[in-house]
DNA sequence: ATGATCTCTTGGATCGGTTCAAATCTACGC
DNA sequence: GCGTAGATTTGAACCGATCCAAGAGATCAT
């Protein structure tokens, strides 16, 4: 049904009785042939069978494909599932669609499918989503020698062209909204600080995260609330992972004597299923428990109630990102875009 | 900082003193040159900063891309954004996945970029969602000479290999579920039936409707009531398109002065829709409304009830897609999957 | 007619690899 | 010292187009 014994533009050339460049200049430029030799060319064409240029021809000598790789350590699937990749790549689609650029989705959680899956695809750069196995993709794409983007890179390396947020400033933002509300009792509902870890971090743990973007929310957090009087010691620091993780996080911090008034969460997911324990146990937000996130995913909008958080902007992660790719401009190092904070229901004053 | 003077295979072979094809195979088959030149020549390599073998130029000798193309006349985030395509791309991206295939995102709302798009994507085949404009996508896709399968072909063409679901079968399903629990007075909630149309149909209208999809499944309805005794004219069927027209239709069904105990939807989307609207109005599902939808797509799971639905075996849609194209062998015809039927909250007796 | 312009066409070089038949090298047996 | 099988290398052909300098024709003014 495909192509069968594949007919060649130099097939076509030659029944048409042009020669080849001719008969290429037909395709790719036609207005430099006079109309009645490109008729018949066309037409001897239709009638071999012809599919148009390779694409495969063009690019070799082109060199260029028009289209940029979208890479994650994670089972493909991930791109339509995470909501945050998900609201991200609705994005960088956009950006992508504007500029006529399209898009190769390049993944796997094998290293070994990774490492060739990078080598081989067919893209003039890429953008990786770091939120796990960063530094390992940064190193494979490095390889290939063609622009890249790092964005959410949870480790600190000058070197590596990043476009990111200020974790720090956000953290705060968080912090600083419910300290002005009143609060003085938190708790941090955090990500992954190390490789497969989870539950209460000293203070050690935190500063010594491998991811520095659980480690820079919680100084964020610590910083902000000390300056309204709140001891770091007095906030707890919980690392989460899965979901059964995060539910056992949140009832060890509402089994204490004196449990907080407010919950700092590192990311919407970590918020919202945090909510919904909530909302088992019977307590009411924010009523009785202030709960902020982080992220600013379309889930966040549409919880009961609507969670207050830090919002990422996406779009102009994305723009910049997409752009810097096309023009083989990427930045030298790190660069950061404001956050903004989405103030909504799931926050309030403490109970008097 | 990407490639600069582009170091070839020929100019490391050159400084290495070996010959091209010896270069080569230092690469692409390591085990047949002497371990010492191929130290060297990989040695050698490394200090030219030669980001391995250019994929363009394997690519032309070897045919293949290893990657398939997704398609949709729709604007690129599409493919993250509508549940239905999202769902559908989990799927697809999992075979692949397993696979070791790649996937690119072709698309465009656009036609002329989308013709571009189409010609110039570097895929082994394509896989086609059809929602819209498929004809048109189906046609463009033909003139590549590639492999393709459409999904959710909306018209009638024995000449398209098409991998779908049987529509008049699924529609029966829903009808028999709620005919079995007693409801007698019917109204359907449609989908788009031809291009931009919105509104009651009459009979005519449903018959000759451009996309198949929506006939199907109103005949599948009408025809299953009729075993129940239940007279086709008595069951009006609504064509809708946005949000905003399909709130007029359920308020146009609901202004009746006998309304309907049970509505039947085309769409999870329009399903969710309609409840949202039913219980803005205080009307209770099942109690006062019972309601079933289409497609099986997770919203549906999560909605408040839970919607009973004909779910589309998504998986087994998207194995049967990827390998058909992978294998160059995509069905003469089309090709039908059975569907089944997830009763949850939405659907129950009729009120006495 | 002759030369100057313009508009098309042509053919060969090139893109960056892979492939494979033939050439070269080694080691070993007699 | 000679022949030979086996292991490596080589070099030219090829994949399917695009590009461009140069050639061929047609048109028009002198």
């Amino acid at each position: 049904m495909a192509t069968k014994a594949t007919v060649k533009l130099a097939d076509v050339a030659r029944e048409a009785g042009v020669s080849k460049g001719t008969a290429s200049n037909v395709f790719s430029r036609p207005e430099v042939v006079r109309d009645e030799v490109r008729e018949h060319v066309l037409a001897t064409a239709k009638a071999m069978g012809y599919g148009g240029p390779s694409v495969q021809g063009r690019l070799l000598r082109a060199g260029k494909v028009n289209a940029i790789g979208v890479a994650a350590v994670e089972p493909m699937a991930y791109f339509f599932e995470d909501p945050w990749a998900r609201a991200l790549m609705a994005e960088i689609s956009a950006v992508c669609d504007a500029s006529g650029t399209g898009m190769a989705l390049v993944s796997a959680k094998n290293q070994q499918k990774l490492v060739w899956n990078i080598q081989s695809a067919l893209v003039d750069g890429f953008i990786l989503l770091c939120v796990e196995g960063g530094e390992k993709l940064v190193e494979l794409t490095r390889e290939r020698h063609l622009p890249f983007v790092a964005l959410a890179l949870g480790v600190d390396d000058k070197s590596i062209p990043t476009i990111g947020i200020d974790n720090i400033e956000g953290a705060s933002m968080a912090a600083r909204h419910l300290a002005e509300l009143g609060h003085r009792r938190f708790a941090v509902l955090g990500t992954e600080f190390s490789e497969g870890g989870a539950g209460l971090l000293t203070d050690g743990q935190v500063r010594g995260a491998t991811f520095s973007t659980s480690r820079d929310r919680a100084i964020g957090y610590w910083r902000t609330l000390a300056e309204f009087g709140v001891a770091p010691e007095s906030v707890p620091v919980y690392e989460t992972q899965d979901v059964a993780s995060i539910r056992t996080a949140v009832a060890a911090i509402f089994a204490a004597p004196e449990p907080p008034t407010a919950i700092l969460a590192m990311s919407d997911r970590v918020a919202l299923v945090a909510m919904e324990w909530l909302a088992e146990q019977g307590l009411r937000v924010p009523e009785d428990v202030s709960i902020v996130g982080f992220d600013g995913v379309k889930e966040a909008e549409l919880s009961e109630p609507p969670l207050t958080t830090i919002v990422q902007p996406l779009a102009e992660i994305a723009r910049q990102a997409v752009q810097a790719i096309l023009q083989d401009a990427v930045p030298a190092q790190r660069r950061s875009i404001p956050l903004t904070i989405a103030v909504r229901a799931s926050t309030g004053k403490p109970k008097a």
